[in-house]
DNA sequence: AATATATTTAAGCATTTGCTTAAATAATTA
DNA sequence: TAATTATTTAAGCAAATGCTTAAATATATT
């Protein structure tokens, strides 16, 4: 594309571009990493293991396997991105890993859940 | 995949499972909406079309294109996404099409700028 | 040690996403 | 009415995503 100014409308308010363009600028670590987090949740299925996490507290990949029927390897690469991410932590029993929450982590999930529940008794 | 019962292991707690489809199924209406504004906002440069918005309340595609550095149509494109899904609105003063925020739309998105602010001043 | 179970990892592939460029609309100005 | 400006739309394509199947790893049981 080029980069150029891309348009020239006199309106155009020059102080609020560089404001904006500060904005970011400042912003760019956390925008980076609630983006990450944002990204993750934007699968459903993913989702869906988060809100169950949040309900239960534990769960392993064949308990997801079975309530979302989808197969283990599907589930089992969910859970590593979140893993990876540092959204979720896992607990061996025996044959078992239970999978839980990382509590913390600066929370967009709290909020996330809070209008799950919200919505959940208007339904 | 098989649809059979992924695993065996003694633990499995049937209530358990069962519990978690009936969460599931009682809030997949709300499950499927907050997942589809999560997944918009789950790519960078929406995010910060949405933060930008948030701070400034209007901004048109030509000042998007400017400060995120992106040709106009590719921030056209996320913009139409966005307006899609009921997340922005537009107001147009002659060639200009001014974007801003859809204020309530059962926000997840409050929470979200509420995380971005809140690491801002931290940094 | 051999077999079975729970999970992960990896390769392959179809679908989706997000850009690019070019063309189409819409409003303004000459 | 012709030319200019702001934006959208559409086609094309490379990269990312999310599944599938098959193989590998880890623990438990016989």
């Amino acid at each position: 594309m080029s980069l150029e100014l891309s348009c020239t409308r006199a309106e155009a308010d020059q102080k609020q571009l560089m404001r904006c363009r500060e904005t970011l600028k400042t912003s760019s670590e956390s925008i980076n990493s609630i983006g990450k987090v944002l990204a993750l949740t934007g699968n459903e299925t993913r989702l869906k293991i988060l809100f169950l996490l949040n309900e239960e507290g534990e769960l392993c990949p064949c308990d997801f396997s079975d309530i979302l029927e989808m197969s283990v390897p599907a589930i089992s690469q969910h859970i590593r991105k979140m893993k990876d991410a540092g959204l979720i932590t896992s607990r061996r029993d025996g044959q078992t890993l239970y999978y839980s929450l990382v509590k913390d982590s600066s929370n967009v999930l709290e909020g996330i859940f809070g209008k799950l529940k919200e919505n959940k008794k208007v339904a």
